[in-house]
DNA sequence: CTGCGGTATGAAATAGTATAACATCTCGGA
DNA sequence: TCCGAGATGTTATACTATTTCATACCGCAG
């Protein structure tokens, strides 16, 4: 039980105290298999190491970022000079992970985060810090419905909601981290 | 007035009768220019001739298209093989204008939109159109509201909000328009 | 077995978006 | 005049993403 041994009430991604970050990767991978399964898709073992790799902190990742880990050889494996993988392969990948629900793509970083609710089809909202980098994905009713019922007095038909909330998260709040730090874009 | 003169209560941009854009640009470089004078920065002509760009329709418009537009000799002048303007051009511009409130960054679009209440700082709610491309800018109390009591619970300190809303807008909704249409990203 | 269609991946080229770094220009004040 | 700050010009490069065509693999009809 990763989750009952914690000592807060806060989300992993902001747990204060860190978290067994190597079952939430497994956890994610068993999550992604067994949907994988269930809907006849083929979670392949590029797409599982890429999902693998998105999931390997709780920062969004680039798709370049993920290209370089994918050269690196497995610990173990000698394969020498291994060609360098090319972009698509790593956005078909991605493409494939968004279409099942297992990543989000965090459109102001052009980056990849993997969903710990893939289940069920949604579009989250996420919490940024700008100073660890950490993203954490909500559901929140509150703002859903605002976001409905603001749409609905427009007569707007919402497809797609992007809501993403730079700042910075209660950690790095505690700590006293107001400047960046976190390498991340410039025109933020 | 071209305000009083709609028959609709709708926002400009999605006004069903169409709206007088010709005044919405001549409007928007006025409080433009009213903002940079009170506030002693320089709204150069450079940095005008972009906003007027950017304003030039609804859609958020990309960098680059800009910088091509900026090419282009203003009708009158002859001033033959003029060179083109480099990136940086545009994106100081850009940086400029964004500072100063009187244009948004649309992250899901990498584009740009004109504001129209440059006044107060705010981090504005953006109702996108997939069909004809528009965005209607919003301050809704309700998704602002929302989204600050649910970062307080957090204990996440928000700096700044990104909420772009893709869908379709009520023009675009009542001519059975459902499909994409507009070019724009594949990724979306 | 063999060929076929669908899906996944490899590979090369190119498109699209953004910034770094340094040079030049202009204008107003010391 | 000289200086310094801010704006723009210029070149190069970094970063992100897609197009296009080729190849590999697999389950199945013939
Ligand atoms: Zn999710
Ligand atoms: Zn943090
Ligand atoms: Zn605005
Ligand atoms: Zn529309």
């Amino acid at each position: 039980m990763t989750r009952s041994s914690r000592k807060t009430a806060r989300p992993v991604a902001f747990a204060a105290d860190g978290h067994d970050h190597m079952s939430c990767i497994a956890e994610a991978l068993q999550r992604a298999v067994a949907l994988c399964e269930s809907r006849g898709t083929q979670l392949t073992e590029l797409r599982r190491r890429v999902l693998e790799l998105v999931w390997s902190s709780h920062e969004p990742i680039g798709a370049y970022r993920i290209l370089e880990q994918l050269d690196r050889p497995l610990p173990g494996q000698m394969r020498g000079k291994a060609r360098r993988a090319a972009p698509p392969t790593v956005y078909r990948a991605l493409d494939f992970l968004i279409e099942q629900g297992l990543v989000h793509r965090i459109e102001s970083l052009n980056a990849f985060v993997g969903c710990d609710q893939p289940q069920a089809t949604h579009a989250g909202q996420f919490m940024i810090c700008g100073h660890c980098g950490v993203a954490l994905e909500l559901n929140d009713a509150g703002i859903a419905n605002a976001l409905a019922s603001c749409a609905t007095r427009l007569g707007f038909k919402v497809e797609r909601p992007t809501i993403e909330v730079r700042g910075i998260c209660p950690n790095c709040v505690r700590s006293g981290a107001t400047q960046p730090a976190h390498a991340e874009h410039r025109h933020g």
